[in-house]
DNA sequence: TCGAGTTGGTACCGATCGGTTCGATTCGGA
DNA sequence: TCCGAATCGAACCGATCGGTACCAACTCGA
């Protein structure tokens, strides 16, 4: 099975970066995890650093395909979407999300791949401003940047605790949010 | 000034990694910064993890003092605690804090580093959580646990957004938390 | 004053880093 | 079936990784 080298070096990295980060993996590892030879990694990717710019752009596309699925689920109930949050965190091994820890890998805010990770996250803000907005809340804005806060705060909770409890603790939250401005 | 070689590591240690991350810094930029001999840094620490478990413990006292401090101001209002974050937060460019971070670059729960950027996190939840219980809330520790959610939230935030913004979302939804369960 | 202990500086170690180059082989479309 | 394209593997590159060993200079207490 020598084809599709670039799939299979994307799904090496998605597995190697979020099992042990972006500076613990080497070339190498990629190299022998996905079964491609050094030549074709340098072909598909003119450095490690675009290979880390695939997997976030995967990242970014997957994510918010789930997310804009779960606000379909979630239907006019706000706090529901961490309902979805919850069973996201039951099911894998929680070792953070891809766009947080890239930026923290890569700190300077003007890396590029600092950039494009952080540009997820407003993407993601976006979608959520977009969908409070359609469900008619005034404060869809802030509401907006505060359901984001208190995701990125689940996981990073979630990194020591394992389990659905701090989206579980973050939907409480996000109840008591929403009864203050009905 | 050739003394203090150990003070003088462990302020290297905490400039570098902050400003650019504990695996990006490699011993010899920490001996360039610190102006401390190549062996003179192994006979303070074994290695370099024992460095980063240094200023770990640094930040530990540091931050649970800065907290301490906080909860005092903030005498019987919980939510005034994030006013504290909010001008730490303006005060200092915002790359995160050490826990979080440490906790990211070596994401392995059974990594020593991850296990003590952990404690420190839970000891400042328990912090949280006797304060709380002192200013006699009867959900003191679920609301301390939420509290966390609030602050580590708000830091992440902060990578992206810079400034007291964050922190102020956050007191604003601490407000909500607290309406809801008076 | 003197000597033990700490210091900074340097050379060095094997391993690995990201990246280049050159075949030998295998795949896939015409 | 055949040929170009894509593949894997290995040798190789300079740089840097964390860590060791040795040395001259310095500090400081007895």
């Amino acid at each position: 099975m020598p084809t599709h080298a670039r799939e299979r070096l994307v799904a090496a990295a998605e597995q190697l970066f979020y099992e042990e980060g972006i500076r613990a993996v080497g070339v190498e590892r990629l190299l022998a995890v996905s079964g491609v030879g050094r030549a074709s990694f340098y072909r598909h990717f003119p450095s490690k650093d675009d290979l880390v710019l695939a997997m976030l752009s995967g990242y970014d596309e997957r994510f918010r395909e789930w997310l804009a699925h779960a606000l379909r689920e979630a239907g006019d109930d706000p706090a529901a979407l961490f309902d979805a949050l919850a069973e996201r965190f039951g099911t894998s091994a929680l070792r953070g999300c891809a766009s947080i820890r890239t930026m923290i890998e890569f700190v300077d805010p003007d890396h590029p791949l600092h950039r494009a990770a952080a540009a997820h996250k407003e993407a993601v803000v976006a979608d959520l401003d977009r969908w409070l907005a359609g469900l008619g809340r005034a404060d869809h804005a802030e509401l907006a940047a505060q359901f984001l806060l208190l995701i990125d705060g689940a996981v990073v909770s979630a990194i020591r605790e394992r389990g659905p409890g701090p989206a579980h603790r973050a939907k409480r939250i996000a109840r008591a949010l929403l009864a203050a401005q009905p």
